[in-house]
DNA sequence: ATAATAATAGTAATCATTACTGATAACGAT
DNA sequence: ATCGTTATCAGTAATGATTACTATTATTAT
């Protein structure tokens, strides 16, 4: 694999974020820095960086992908009115439970849902 | 909510399977009873169904939506190499502590990943 | 520096899903 | 039971995220 400045940057972007952003909320911020950078240019580097396991996917119901920059042990919650995604804590507590069936887990994606609490305040008031 | 014959069949077929089938999948089954039945009609009742939490959504890295008629909570298992969906027992370990942090958990979506014991008997041949 | 070729910008194509439209069917009121 | 209202349908067109394609540019080993 090759250098390349757009995938450093793409890298960086990710990596440097704590919220989980889209192909396109990659390409709008990667483009103040590099304004011809192509959308097929951040497509192809998010799926070349998943593959290496450098970042993680998530498939949520806005039907698109989110990207995040932190591919140690956790998982997700998600608020179910406004959709977003919060870090939670390694969670991790079933995987042998799992492995006694005979499956080898090499990774996980979990997803809670429900109200964020900005989204709960809001229902109350 | 009026009767249809349609999403009466929908249901049923759901319901009926152990696997996590797509639209797609649905949309050939039903078929074979209701040769007339419209893709879109599939789509729609499907959502239906998923907004009335009659089923289940798993969004999936094959970018397509599988649906799930047991709305027990347990979690999936998806095979990395071949895709295949297979249920897993209830975890729900961590909701407890998820919601000290004041996040209400109205649902959950834990998904590991790993080779299934088809594949993984595969590979060592 | 040069050649070989990976990576890019820009655009076209793909494909799951959704929206639209005129026809059909469910069902409460008569 | 028929009628009128309107949800649902079949069929098809549109949408939109993602991927593929192509000519050009940039990286890197020699």
């Amino acid at each position: 694999m090759r250098y390349s400045r757009q995938r450093e940057l793409i890298t960086d972007i990710i990596k440097n974020r704590c919220d989980h952003p889209t192909a396109d909320m990659i390409y709008g911020s990667a483009r103040e820095m590099e304004p011809n950078i192509s959308l097929g240019t951040v497509y192809r580097n998010l799926k070349l960086l998943a593959d290496e396991k450098e970042i993680i996917t998530l498939e949520t119901e806005d039907k698109k992908i989110h990207y995040d920059g932190d591919t140690s042990r956790h998982s997700h919650f998600i608020c179910s009115k406004c959709g977003n995604i919060i870090d939670l804590f390694k969670p991790a507590k079933t995987p042998a439970e799992i492995e006694e069936l005979g499956l080898s887990i090499t990774g996980e994606k979990c997803i809670y849902y429900g109200l964020c609490n900005l989204c709960a305040n809001e229902t109350i008031e």
